[in-house]
RNA sequence: GGGGAUAUAGCUCAGUUGGGAGAGCGCCGGCUUUGCAAGCCGGAGGUCGUCGGUUCGAUCCCGACUAUCUCCA
């Protein structure tokens, strides 16, 4: 069958790398600049976990709150898609087009050109360069459109019949109308359509037509969003002073039209990695076995791209979807007949066919392939001993005669131990059971429920609620805390913030400007105090958060105390808690010493991997393969302490461009967003002799993109002073350090100590540590052969009750008071002494064990056996008769007594107890 | 953020009505052997994760914490 022959009208088909750079060509020549993809992990925006969408890193720009020094840009966007309703995780690689991660091509236009280029350019790219056949190609429009509606037709020349109307606002259907969110910009938007033509059309009731089925025929291949509409809570449009374009167009979709291919995987995208897998497993892509590949290729993609911008998989958060997608993937390769890691290869696979246009995929290979391998070993591992539960569950199963896993058992399985319900499915068909998959599946519903429910409640916290007379639109505070940690601020709104551990309530207060500090970058948030006027009431700042506003003071006020607090106050002034504040600019600026001094003794692949500094500590994660080295972690500390002593000032440019920056080698926090302004701390080394030295002589030491405040000079610092070195997680450590008053305060305790220490030995050479060990080795010879000395005493002691045996009811009984020194020699003395009985023997001894009068009774072989004589029977009562407890086993058993005297009683009343406990 | 599980010798793990801490591997010593693989005999190595509680008595039961594994969000 000859496919579609117009689309491939002159030699082979396109490859997906030049239609890429085709589309950023294409737009660079119309005045746009091409703007590299932003990280798929966005680390300071924690409403996302993946970057989905282009215009994820102009969010500001959009907002107004950002400015770029372009008013056009075009860009091909890493996404990741893993759940919501348009991509179920499980769905991936099932059919054509579902993918985690993928590519958006897009060009944005920030009050610059609107609807007519847009449109126009958008027609020229697809037909003119791409050579699309027009005849394939519908447009749909919002419902009241008429402009873009007009463009289409009069500008481009397409039939009206060929232009859909959809949607309508005011019968809430949102086809064709794109938002930001419930508020904010939004606006009517125009898709291009691209039909696969009749072959492909589904069954819908309704028809098999764009905006009505949502089948493969007809594919949705570009969306131009035209920005114009600031929404407000109750749903009124009000015009921005901005119109802007985003558009995106979906590249392996591109891609599979271009090159005639029905499904995205079937175009050059995606075969290196299926033929990788064909080669590894053996096996031909075809039927069951490709959809495995499909899925392995799609997963291959996420993993190395997602590693590669420093996600590391892990049991939550953005690491749990990394491990999720590693774990499917590592599933279907297990389905191939693969046991040993394989996705490891297939990423490097993907690294070589994108490592041109994504460099830091092959900047990070080494990194990338390691994560992934060691994790599909943890995944062996966790199936292995999952196999091991299971194992369990099919001998009580086999004991029960049951045929049937419950899904509480599968859950289980799957929730515990993290093996997978398909694969207990096929691990319990081979011995013949089935599983319970809807019990299964209601056991995760409810977990689900649980989750999500717990969320909701998380989630408390409300919107700002402006002060009388303020408004929030287009509302950024003023940060005037580099300069000062005091300052006036009127008070602009509040919101509720949920409860403290005490269960207070506490709420958030927004200032027009503030020299509180907002948690970020590691950095906590300021405390201190607030004073208002003119009335003069104090209120305590416990935290400060960031919000899109600006910092969020956190008070321990309810939200509406705090309002009526605020109601006649005219200005606020602020008093940050200078100590802490101090503190914590000491261990900031010490966290950039010990990163570059980390880097100078391990190597340069040394990154940041996050980071907390407080008034009380620094605690830095790094990545690196293996422990550091006790003489490597004295030599980081040595090099931080003298850079200290170099007292250099420490430089800060609060506005550099990117570019200046990263040419400077300025280490970047790994995947993080920045603006094209960036704040930068620059520090040197090399002591100055004598004054008047420029800032940045001698060699530069640190040089990092940094919003938190630090010391004016590394003197500053104080005293610098490594606590601790660990691991995190596969290829992260951790070190906690102390500076400034802090880790004075630690060498004085240390200090202390050692005099404490050097008042009690008198080690030669100063060396404490030997003559403790020897002490130590003293020791334990000496207690060794005193609980000798004892036992041969107590046991001599013992030899006249052992010479002479009572006889009782037949059997022949040794009653004598012993002086254990342990519970152990107790029963030791026990054993002896019923060994020398042999049969038909029992032993009564008391001790004094510590203070508490212990009463043991064992009893010889024979008598357990035959049942006669059952000591922990006997002991309860001996005890009970007396007011103690006890109890035991047949053979031995003790009991505990309140005093010497009860003992006394017992041994005395021993002959009569024996008598009366035992079986004649 | 919320669940579940685990924590015992250097490693892998046993350890039930609460009552003497064990195995295998590894390590050290001795013997056997031309040597090696191995075998035999002996030995060292434990705050039973931390801290509280219940109990005459806790590796075991209860609670809190910490770490690791795992699921859901």
């Amino acid at each position: 069958m000859s496919r579609d022959p117009h689309q491939l009208p002159r030699g082979p088909a396109l490859q997906a790398r030049d239609i890429r750079a085709r589309f950023l060509s294409f737009f660079a020549e119309r005045g746009h600049t091409v703007v590299a993809s932003s990280s798929l992990v966005p680390h300071d925006d924690p409403t996302l976990k993946f970057t989905n969408a282009g215009m994820n890193q102009f969010k500001g720009v959009f907002l107004g709150l950002e400015r770029r020094d372009y008013v056009r840009a075009a860009s091909c966007q890493k996404c990741m898609r893993v759940s919501g309703k348009h991509n179920d995780l499980e769905e991936v690689g099932k059919d054509a087009r579902h993918h985690t991660f993928f590519e958006m091509l897009g060009n944005w236009s920030f009050g610059d050109y609107y609807k007519r280029d847009s449109i126009v350019w958008g027609w020229e790219f697809l037909t003119a360069v791409m050579g699309l056949d027009k005849s394939r190609l519908w447009v749909s429009v919002y419902k009241d459109d008429d402009e873009s509606f007009a463009i289409w037709r009069d500008e481009v020349g397409l039939d009206p019949a060929r232009i859909i109307r959809l949607g309508d606002l005011s019968k809430g259907d949102e086809e064709n109308f794109w938002s930001m969110a419930d508020t904010g910009p939004c606006g009517p938007c125009t898709e291009i359509h691209y039909d696969q033509g009749e072959q492909m059309k589904c069954d819908h009731p309704a028809g098999c037509f764009v905006g009505v089925c949502s089948c493969d025929r007809w594919l949705e291949l570009w969306n131009h969003v035209f920005m114009e509409f600031d929404r407000q809570p109750g749903g009124a449009l009000n015009p921005l002073p901005m119109k802007s374009v985003d558009t995106g167009l979906g590249f392996e979709r591109l891609v599979a039209v271009l090159q005639g291919k029905q499904s995205n995987y079937e175009t050059d995208i995606f075969t290196p990695m299926i033929r990788k897998m064909e080669e590894i497993s053996g096996q031909k892509a075809e039927g069951e076995a490709r959809i495995s590949m499909q899925v392995v290729a799609d997963h291959a993609r996420a993993c190395a791209f997602t590693v590669a911008d420093g996600a590391i998989p892990s049991n939550q958060d953005r690491g749990y979807v990394v491990r999720r997608i590693l774990r499917r993937a590592a599933r279907h390769g297990h389905l191939l007949g693969v046991e040993e890691p394989f996705l490891w290869k297939v990423a490097d696979v993907v690294i070589d066919e994108m490592g041109d246009a994504y460099p830091e995929l092959r900047e990070r290979r080494a990194r990338v392939l390691d994560v992934i391998r060691k994790e599909e070993e943890r995944f062996i591992r966790t199936l292995r001993s999952g196999l091991q539960v299971y194992g369990d569950i099919r001998d009580a199963m086999r004991a029960g005669g049951r045929a049937t896993l419950t899904g509480a058992e599968a859950f289980k399985l799957h929730d515990t131990f993290g093996f997978p319900v398909d694969l207990t499915a096929v691990v319990a068909a081979e011995d013949g059971f089935t599983v319970d998959q809807a019990g299964f599946e209601s056991c995760m519903e409810e977990q689900r429920a649980k989750s999500g429910s717990e969320a909701v409640y998380r989630e408390g916290l409300g919107p700002w609620r402006p002060l009388e007379g303020r408004d929030l639109s287009g509302f950024r505070a003023v940060f005037t805390g580099y300069e000062a940690v005091t300052g006036d601020g009127r008070p602009v709104a509040v919101r509720p913030a949920g409860r403290d551990g005490q269960g207070n309530d506490l709420a958030h207060v927004l200032l027009d400007r503030t020299p509180f500090y907002a948690e970020s970058g590691g950095q906590v948030g300021d405390t201190g105090w607030l004073e208002l006027l003119p009335t003069g009431a104090r209120v305590p700042v416990v935290g400060t958060l960031p919000s899109e506003e600006g910092p969020a003071l956190v008070v321990a006020l309810g939200a509406d105390e705090l309002a009526d607090a605020l109601a006649g106050t005219e200005v606020v002034r602020q008093h940050v808690d200078a100590d802490a504040r101090l503190a914590t600019m000491r261990h900031h600026t010490a966290t950039h010493l010990l990163h570059a001094a980390l880097r100078r003794v391990l190597g340069d692949h040394v990154e940041q991997a996050g980071s907390v500094v407080d008034p009380h500590r620094l605690r830095f994660d790094f990545r690196h393969d293996q422990a550091v080295k006790p003489a490597e972690l004295s030599t980081v500390e040595r090099l931080v302490q003298e850079r200290v002593l170099d007292n250099r000032p420490v430089i800060r440019h609060q506005d550099m461009a990117i570019d200046e920056a990263k040419k400077r080698g300025a280490m970047a926090l790994f995947g993080e967003k920045y603006g094209d302004r960036v704040r930068v701390v620059e520090i040197h080394d090399g002591a100055q002799p004598v004054p008047g030295a420029a800032p940045d002589a001698g060699d530069l030491f640190s040089l990092e993109l940094c919003g938190g405040t630090h010391c004016l000079a590394t003197g500053d610092i104080g005293a610098f002073r490594i606590t601790g070195e660990g691991s995190v997680s596969a290829g992260v450590r951790r070190i906690e350090a102390v500076a400034g008053d802090v880790a004075l305060d630690l060498i004085r305790r240390e200090h202390d100590e050692l005099r404490r220490l050097s008042g009690l030995l008198r080690p030669d050479g100063g060396d404490y540590a030997a003559q403790v060990a020897a002490l130590l080795a003293e020791q334990k010879q000496l207690r060794r052969e005193l609980a000798g000395m004892r036992q041969d005493s107590a046991r001599a002691g013992l030899e006249e009750a052992l010479a002479a045996p009572a006889s009782v009811a037949g059997l022949r009984m040794v009653c004598a008071m012993v002086a254990a020194a342990d519970k152990d020699a107790f029963l030791k003395l026990a054993d002896h002494a019923r060994d020398r009985l042999g049969q038909g023997g029992v032993v009564v001894l008391g001790a004094d064990l510590e203070g508490r009068p212990t009463v043991l009774v064992t009893v010889t072989g024979d008598l357990v056996d035959s049942g006669r004589l059952h000591a922990g029977n006997l002991v309860k009562s001996m005890a009970a008769s007396v007011g103690g407890k006890g109890g035991g086993r047949p053979n031995l058993a003790q009991a505990g007594l309140p005093d010497a005297a009860a003992l006394g009683r017992v041994l005395a009343g021993a002959a009569h107890a024996v008598a009366a406990h035992v079986d004649a």
